[in-house]
RNA sequence: CGAGUCUCCCAGGUGAUCGCGGGCUACCUGCCGACGCUUCCGCAUCGCGGUCGCCGAGGCGGUGGUCCGAGGAAAGUCCGAACUCCACAGGGCAAGGUGCUGGGUAACUCCCAGGGGGCGCGAGCCCACGGAAAGUGCAACAGAGAGCAGACCGCCAGCGGGCGAUCGGGGCGUGAGCCUCGGGCGCAGCGGGCAAGGGUGAAACGGUGCGGUAAGAGCGCACCAGCGGCGCCGGUGACGGCGUCGGCUCGGUAAACCCCACCUGGAGCAAGACCGCAUAGAGGGGAAGGAGUGUGUCCCGCUCCGCCAUCACCCCGGGGUCGGUCGCAUCGAGGCGUUUCGGUAACGGGCGCCCCAGACAAAUGAUCACCACGGAGCAAUCCGACAGAAUUCGGCUUAUGGGAGGCUCGGCCU
RNA sequence: GCGCCCGUAGCUCAAUUGGAUAGAGCGUUAGCCUCCGGAGCUAAAGGUUACAGGUUCGAUUCCUGUCGGGCGCA
């Protein structure tokens, strides 16, 4: 089964169970950003997943969670055919700093955060 | 122009590139597949079980089309309901709430109109606004006295072998003077009268005037204020107006206990109903019996009464956790518009149109450009309020940008 | 989402049916003591009682509304 050559995120590339959140946190590496957390953790022969947190303690009030959360999955989604089909769990952390940062500053952190856990493929020169 | 006040409205727009959630619909020779038909086999016989295939209601997934997709507060969770479960039999106390009147509403602590009180020059705004002559309690400090008051200073007459000066009479003495009697005065004392004035306090038992008195006092009178009773008039009523009588005055606090009237069972969609899976191993229903104890979604209170269960009998297959479906989102206390309809109004009626977010780590977006509005800046340019549905409605409260209109007050000009 | 509770000195707690000056311990500061420090003794500072209104003559206390913090649930 090939992916569509879209960008979206399908349901099953998601993490949802509230026990996949706690396991990732405790056993996945970190990357810290200055914008936001990155943590990843290899697993060879699942399908990628992907989650957004942000916090009332570390965001605000939901206007400002869902924003942040928001821009996160956009810039994540657009870079969705980089990332490999298989074999990571990620976990974005958003700071209070993801609302007000320009949206370049953000992509480039995202960006340097997934080279970093090994999970986003070079830009193709096609 | 400035200050203020009330009511109403809006919550930037358009385009481009990627996207998200849901409804409806078409397609896929994608998966799963009820019912029915059928091939073969077994049991052993009008059938049952397994199995090869056909048909394909329907479900899931994907793709395309189309429609819809945050708020005025979605917030706080402060009230009121719908809905659901708790055994939907009932009663009493207790507890809690509400508290001028009339109306609106499914209901309300909400809304409208009116009455009363307070604030403001005014437009207007604010009020838990029943009862303190049912009862109980409370009022620090200060002050004489603080609740059927009280007498510190003060005012007043009386009493007498007090003291002091003074006036008058008599007697003695040459005289200065001495003795004695009497009058009023002052000071002090004694036992009384008074509550006007001073002073204390948040609050001290009406105000002004005249009379009255030893001095005074509603002690009496006139007017005024306040309270209460009665009568008449207006109003559905709260209440208002007028008259008359009363004692003259009877204070505050009920967001202190309380009294009166009315209302209220408890929990809450994580309510609750159903399905699947694995694990551990014990629950549920029925009938019968007895009246001792205990128990109950009125819990952290009590009780009458009623019911059920605990022990043995029979039957069923249940409960917790996790996941899923429903609840839950098209038909409602529904929204929008309109009306020579009723009503002062809130609102109700009629008519027309519409179906208007529905997720579950949770959609309603990200980026860029242009335009519009407001503000900052010489300019390029920069900034744009509060804030994100979670079962659903009706209110209240709080946060907050801008606009329109009415009205009031003040200043200036004509 | 729904339900419930609590805010007093820097910290932990008090405060009589509502009564005036809001206390106690620890801590802080200063002094005494000691060669120095600790301990001990003495004294002082430190409070818009979370905030804003209301009731009352008077509010930490009673009532209402905000703000902040915490807890519970299937």
């Amino acid at each position: 089964m090939t992916r569509p050559a879209g960008e979206r995120i399908g349901a099953e590339h998601r993490l949802t169970s509230s026990l996949d959140f706690a396991r990732l946190k405790s056993e996945g590496t970190p990357f810290r950003g200055s914008h936001c957390l990155l943590v990843a953790r290899a697993c060879p022969g699942e399908s990628t997943r992907v989650g957004f947190v942000a916090s009332k303690k570390s965001v605000g009030q939901a206007v400002d969670r869902n924003r942040a959360r928001r821009r996160l999955r956009e810039i994540v989604r657009r870079r969705w055919s980089r990332v490999p089909d298989t074999g990571y769990l990620l976990m974005f952390v958003a700071f209070r700093s993801a609302l007000t940062a320009a949206h370049q500053d953000l992509a480039s952190d995202v960006e340097r955060a997934l080279s970093a856990a090994g999970a986003l493929a070079p830009l193709e020169t096609a």
